[in-house]
DNA sequence: CTAGGTGCAAAGCATTTGCATGGGT
DNA sequence: ACCCATGCAAATGCTTTGCACCTAG
C-alpha cells in the first residue's frame, strides 16, 4: 500500500475520533501511527512494544482500551487464527472483502480477493432470507510448490 | 441428522480412541453421547453442563482434555465467532466443507455448503502455490426477510 | 475548568496443568 | 499390576477494569 493511502488511512481514524467527540492523545496518535504505517496483521502485544517505540508513555491498557474503537471504525479488523491471541489486520480500509490464505506448516499468511466468491456469497446469503453485512474465509493448506520454487521462508 | 447416522458417529469416535490406544472411559462415553446426540454448536461450559447430565462424575478438566480429541478425530470442529469463548460444531462428520451465516441481530446460525465456492477456492489456493487442507467461510448479515416472515425467534 | 483519558496494578475469565487417586485393559 | 485418565484446585495468560492523577479542548 502507498505512503499516501497509509496516510489518508490515519486521518480517517482521526476523523472517525473527533466525529464521536473523543480526544485524540498523544498516545492515541502514537498507537495510530504505528497501526497505519504497516501491511502486516499484529497482535495487541505487538502493537504495543511498537508503538512504545514512538511513545514511551503507551502502556497495555490503552492499547488494549484502542483496539476496539479501531475496530469500530472500519479501519481494522479483528481476525482469529485459533491462537489463544488475536490478531489484527489493518489492510481493511482499501480491502474490505479480502480473504486469508494461511500455510499450516509455516504459517504464511498471503491475502487475496475474489469478485466470483463475492457473487456467490451474496447469491446465498439472499436466497437464505439474509442482508449480508460482512464475510470472512480463511484457507489453510500448505505451500509445497512455495517450498520447491525455496520462498516458503520458514519452518516448511 | 438421523439417529442412525448420528449413532454411527459415536462409534467412529470411539474406534478413533481404540486406534490412538486410548481408554474408553464412562467419562468419554458420556461426552461423546452429548456431542453426537446433538446438531446444535455448543460451548465448552455447554458441554460440560450436558454430559454432566449423563454422568455426575464428568469434571469441567476432562471435558477441556477431550475437546482436542474430538476436533483431532476429524469429527468435531473448533468454532470461532469472536466471542470469547470457542464453539464445537459437530456437524463436519457428515459435511466437511459446510460453511455458516450468523444473523448480527439475533445470532441464529444457518449452515450452508456451495459446490461452486468449493471449486473457485482450489483454483484460488492452487494458483497460489499452496495445496488446500480445510476452509472456514463465515458470513454475518441480517435475517431481513425472516423478520418479515416471523421466522427469526430471538431478538430481531 | 472539567470530563474524558491514562498508567498502574489488581481482577476476570476461559482454559491448562500438577498431583495424588482411581479404574481400564 | 500397570499406568493412563480423572478430579480438584491452583496456575496461566490474555484481556478488562477500578482508581487516582493527568491533560486535551
Amino acid at each position: 500500500m502507498s505512503v499516501a493511502s497509509k496516510t489518508s488511512t490515519k486521518k480517517r481514524f482521526l476523523q472517525f475520533l473527533a466525529h464521536k467527540k473523543l480526544r485524540i492523545t498523544s498516545q492515541r496518535q502514537a498507537i495510530a501511527d504505528t497501526v497505519f504505517d504497516t501491511d502486516e496483521h499484529f497482535t495487541a502485544e505487538q502493537l504495543l512494544e511498537w508503538s512504545r517505540g514512538r511513545d514511551k508513555s503507551v502502556s497495555r491498557a490503552t492499547v488494549y482500551r484502542t483496539l476496539p474503537l479501531l475496530t469500530e471504525s472500519g479501519l481494522v479488523r479483528e481476525m482469529d487464527f485459533g491462537k489463544d491471541y488475536k490478531f489484527y489486520d489493518p489492510n481493511y480500509a482499501e480491502h474490505p472483502n479480502h480473504n486469508h490464505l494461511i500455510c499450516q506448516d509455516c504459517e504464511k499468511i498471503v491475502e487475496f480477493e475474489s469478485e466470483k466468491i463475492e457473487r456467490i456469497e451474496n447469491e446465498i446469503t439472499h436466497k437464505l432470507g439474509f442482508s449480508l453485512k460482512s464475510q470472512r474465509l480463511q484457507i489453510t493448506g500448505t505451500c509445497e510448490e512455495l517450498k520447491k520454487l525455496g520462498a516458503c521462508k520458514k519452518k516448511c
